[in-house]
DNA sequence: GATGGGTAGATGCAATTGCATTGACCTAGA
DNA sequence: TCTAGGTCAATGCAATTGCATCTACCCATC
């Protein structure tokens, strides 16, 4: 039999999902609330937004979203449809695109920030001291 | 303007969606390639195992699971067709059931635990020293 | 310059989720 | 007892996700 894995062990795995989905549902309701589209169009767009100039290819972006591609694809689209982003042909292959973010992405996130950032202060900030919150990411980041 | 969000809280909640999503995304794709149904239905079999003889309700295994009522109700639905649980009138309340877990179902839980397990162990438990583990697992009941 | 294997992105279809609402029942208070 | 307001669970319908597959294209090799 392959190892088992310790009490602590699924204390963490337990407390992961919890915490996350606990946190994850607030934040999104505090957004819904503000009539504000999902917290994936926020990635999306800041993703974009900081590529820049060149924007990013769809592949790229769902890397960095940790999405699935068929998932980034209709993403893509719908934030299209709502003119948040343009997608062009990409020049140098002809199979793919270039995602970038319009003007009224870039509004669409600033004003999604300005909630999404007292949400996560509510939900994660007031949780914990400044050192604790050091302490968490320093650990969540092992598990990548 | 309320208050913002520090760097470490930031880096605390991304942590967080970045790090559940990785180990959710293992974790499910192992049960998946044996064959297994999906984590939720490990969930609600155990919260009904721990039950035991009189079962719950399904508001109850709700808030447990943290499922919204409707995901709740379509997911008692499929287990009961799947033969795992069942789900009888409430003597005590009209209007509501009282779901139990039957013998397959815990036979389909002890089984789906044998791959979740091993799962969780890579996923999480070998990222990670057992004082780490329980220094996260603390962290993130704070969370909630 | 053909071709086989691989990558990029889109999409039809089925399953699941989200939202709003319903129907049935419970309960506290007039 | 009757009623108003609430809770429990289910469900119609729309949106999203998952899965499998498709088309178009790239590129290394012959």
């Amino acid at each position: 039999m392959t190892k088992k894995p310790d009490e602590a062990t699924v204390a963490a795995w337990i407390g992961l999902s919890r915490a996350q989905r606990v946190a994850m549902a607030r934040v999104e309701a505090r957004l819904k609330a503000e009539g504000l589209p999902p917290l994936a169009w926020y990635d999306a767009l800041w993703e974009l937004e900081k590529a820049g100039e060149q924007g990013l290819r769809p592949y790229e972006l769902e890397r960095a979203m940790l999405f699935e591609q068929y998932n980034l694809s209709r993403l893509a689209e719908r934030l299209c449809r709502a003119g948040l982003i343009e997608r062009d042909a990409c020049p140098h292959d002809r199979r793919g695109r270039v995602l970038k973010i319009s003007e009224a992405g870039r509004a669409m996130r600033r004003r999604m920030w300005d909630t999404y950032s007292e949400a996560i202060e509510e939900a994660v900030g007031a949780k914990f001291s400044l050192a604790e919150a050091r302490s968490l990411a320093a650990l969540l980041r092992k598990l990548e």
